[in-house]
DNA sequence: CAGGATGTCTAGCGTTGCTAGGATGTCGCC
DNA sequence: GGCGACATCCTAGCAACGCTAGACATCCTG
């Protein structure tokens, strides 16, 4: 292969990522319903179909924030875990780090767990980051718990519910430090927990 | 006010519950996508404007499925409430009522709390049918509760994870009977609970 | 029976995601 | 250096979307 086509690849990778961020940008200031393929294309300076030279459609340039998008969380939930001051307070930290993300980047939430995707879950092409956050998850209950999977599904699912009931405003927004202070005496109060 | 025109308010509501049962029939069938203002009208046998001389636009019609949505779940869930062989049973009986519900109609789920919608939450114009629902999970704790409405919140929102993340594949959905049995116990340990 | 209000439809606007086909530029080969 | 082959990119357009203006028909009222 020649250095031409060496840099042109670089090049083509460099404008593959400025797409996906520039998704992002756009849907984190005006929400996913201003993020059209014309206004993407405009804003990375070229025409529609080199959109679909990188992704086979919206949905899949959606998914590959998203999977951007997982990495992060797992970068800050794996952070907050090792900030925590004591053993017994890592859950609390984790959870509320995960509830933090979520309000604070809501687009960003919204493309990994709301709207319509390419990917695949729970299977054997599961994205590794996403995996790799749930395991932030699994890592906060002790190694001789055989049922740590099961806590971390569960305290996943309930941070889930109410990060988007709360967003939607079907749930009173103020009332979630005291759900998640609920959460954690919950869980925490279980054997091996 | 003449029997004419009381016919045609008569003609006129049951046009308007028929949109509102076509919509939700499309939805279950194909899926919200599929639900297009052109497909509705011609299902219910009307030109497209009629629909919006009953309602505002696209997401009241969603909405108004919403509503019904939240009417059959209240229902639902005090059928499982008042059929629970024992007091100690009966929230299980609703939990597992509700994971049924999310379930067995996915696209009326996903209309009451996934989809864009005009409805206020939380608020003073909070439609009775949510209202009633949520109050189905505030009675299965004991009146002398003062926090019964964080452990209605809670379950509800742990509730609305799980039947999400395992609806989208996000969890494995074969674990939902253990998570259940999880949050269940988990709550059920709890003082006045 | 005429006049006006009511109800409905045809037709079309602007926007969406997506794609075909031509124009432009770049590369390797003789 | 010139030329065919190839890759790259854009203009233009398609079908479908939500929604609406304005014409047509229909029916009640005076």
């Amino acid at each position: 292969m020649s250095a031409i086509t060496e840099r042109r690849e670089r090049e083509r990778a460099h404008r593959h990522q400025l797409i996906i961020t520039a998704a992002r940008e756009l849907a984190e200031a005006e929400g996913w319903e201003a993020v059209t393929t014309r206004r993407l294309a405009e804003r990375v300076e070229y025409s529609q179909p080199v959109l679909y030279s990188h992704f086979n459609g919206k949905d899949a340039i959606v998914s590959a924030v998203a999977i951007d998008g997982f990495s992060e969380l797992a970068a800050h939930l794996r952070r907050a875990r090792l900030a925590a001051p004591e053993p017994g307070q890592t859950l609390r930290a984790v959870c509320r780090a995960y509830l933090e993300f979520a309000t604070e980047r809501p687009a960003l939430y919204q493309a990994m767990f709301v709207l319509p995707t390419d990917l695949k879950f729970a299977s054997a092409q599961t994205p590794p980051p996403l995996r790799a956050a749930f395991d932030e998850f699994v890592s906060c209950f002790r190694p001789d718990n055989d049922r740590r999977e099961l806590f971390a599904e569960f305290t996943w699912s309930a941070l889930h519910g109410m990060a988007v009931l709360s967003d939607s405003g079907r749930i009173p927004p103020d009332g979630q430090e005291e759900r998640l202070d609920f959460l954690v005496t919950q869980i925490a109060g279980t054997p091996r927990g």
